[in-house]
DNA sequence: CCCTAAAAAGACATATAAAGTCTTCTTAGG
DNA sequence: CCTAAGAAGACTTTATATGTCTTTTTAGGG
């Protein structure tokens, strides 16, 4: 369980890449899909959710394409994934507790509540440069 | 992502209701299935799975039923879920690195080994009498 | 002004997994 | 040997994941 799905490997995978090329330079998508390894078509989908919430810039037309929307230590993992896979949820409950009925007497809410939390922490600590360093491949 | 599926949540609510059982009564399923409110044939492939691994017992025939497998206070949340949902996994490269063909320059591997972790850290935690006390709805 | 290169948008298709049901079999007690 | 349970496996349905395809919009260059 809490398997990330490949939407959400794919994602991470592409704006590494971005991450880890000069700032400011614009990265074609076929050439981010062509280097790790990402069907084109679906790649685009989710860099258009990235640029949808800023965390990338999209130019058009001819010489256009893509590049980081800030620099890479302000872009965290957890908002790329939370970009693309939503909200970090183990359990229904830790949203609504309407949605779980018993919530009166269930235990198990504040454990949920922690991992949650836990997840999110992590995530939140590791930035794109950080993930981007020793992977050069222009 | 990360959600608990419902076998996963059904799962639970049917184990903490048995752990809050007095020791070494039997329990019916149906009765279970009627008090958390679970379809009684998808609990029943849950609590086949819980009794081959021993978290539970299994009596057949007239007077059969469930008990626990072992002391409420031995069995954690973490054994609970991992029985029916697999182990936690936060990404396929932490099992197995050949899966992920650039493991050699991922910097994202320790990361989803730290969730795992965190994960498993929280859930290990927490035991099915913390989670039966208070639920006592005989 | 057109032609071409790109991303954007949305409909569509397929595959896999989750969620639940049904039927038959086995086991145990009365 | 009849009935009450769980065990096992096939089956169905629904939802989600994983893509693809077509059309549209935008921008640059001749």
């Amino acid at each position: 369980m809490m398997e990330l799905t490949r939407k959400g490997e794919y994602a991470i995978r592409g704006i590494v890449h971005l991450a880890g090329k000069p700032l400011d330079s614009v990265c074609l998508l076929s050439e981010i899909a062509a280097a790790v390894d990402v069907p084109p078509t679906f790649l685009a989908k989710i860099f258009q959710q990235f640029s949808k919430i800023g965390l990338v810039k999209s130019f058009r037309g001819t010489g256009g394409g893509f590049m980081l929307g800030r620099a890479p230590e302000n872009i965290t993992l957890l908002e790329v994934v939370e970009a693309v896979e939503g909200p970090i949820i183990p359990n229904r409950c830790v949203i609504n507790p309407s949605d779980c009925d018993r919530s009166s007497y269930c235990n198990v809410h504040p454990v949920w509540k922690q991992v949650q939390d836990g997840v999110r922490g992590v995530l939140e600590q590791v930035t794109l440069k950080e993930l981007a360093a020793g992977s050069s491949k222009s």
